[in-house]
DNA sequence: TTCATATTTCGAGACTACTAGAAATATCGA
DNA sequence: TCGATATTTCTAGTAGTCTCGAAATATGAA
């Protein structure tokens, strides 16, 4: 198995949770402005502590990144991961048959 | 968390694992003529049981879909639980920022 | 410096996932 | 029916993840 595909199975891992998808969803929603740690784990109901954890994980799978910023710690979804690992998923997707992604380009191209 | 998110926890989780994330590719990449369970365990170097756990997993997240035939078992990978994780992923992805997900286009037209 | 705030790291308990041999089940052929 | 083959289910041990309070760290303000 190469780098790329251990760093995507850490990617679907960090996202295959409950919270951690929550998370991610709502740091995509908000963009480029993120959240404080504080507030993420207040949103989701959590204690500071457990969601440090989440948020590192998300961190270390490449789909969130952080900055501090004097007292409080932004974070952010990182587009080049989600990017990534959607690229990934799509390659392995389609290599058997070619018109099972094929309407999912109206997804890609969805609002802009 | 609605259900289909919930499900979508299911489907990233099993992908979410090194011996599944493989078995899925292999799955991909052979389309409809699918493996048997025997095959997929001696492809990943893992014993049948060990394999047919995660095979089971693999089809309760509807990533993939057994058929009896005699006396074997043949799976295959679901392109319609793929698609709806794909496209559970961009809607998300898409959400915050519509220029993000605008060059994956190319892939979901891929090789059609 | 001392205090208050925001966050992480530590530590431990509970829980869940992973693994694989052994036993059970299903199917076919002799 | 009996035996061989393919696969699953059972069982149990191990390992890893999840959780969260408490302690530690970092920052800014008084």
């Amino acid at each position: 198995m190469s780098h790329h595909e251990l760093w995507a199975v850490d990617a679907l891992q960090a996202l295959g949770h409950e919270t951690r998808l929550s998370v991610f969803r709502m740091l995509v929603k908000v963009g480029s402005d993120g959240m404080m740690a504080g507030e993420i784990a207040e949103g989701c109901g959590v204690p500071a502590s457990t969601m440090s954890h989440h948020l590192a994980n998300l961190e270390r799978a490449g789909l969130a990144s952080s900055e501090r910023e004097s007292r409080v710690i932004r974070y952010r979804a990182d587009y080049g991961g989600m990017r990534r690992l959607l690229a990934f998923l799509m390659e392995d997707c389609c290599q058997g048959d070619p018109l099972l992604c094929a309407d999912l380009s109206k997804f890609a191209a969805c609002k802009s």
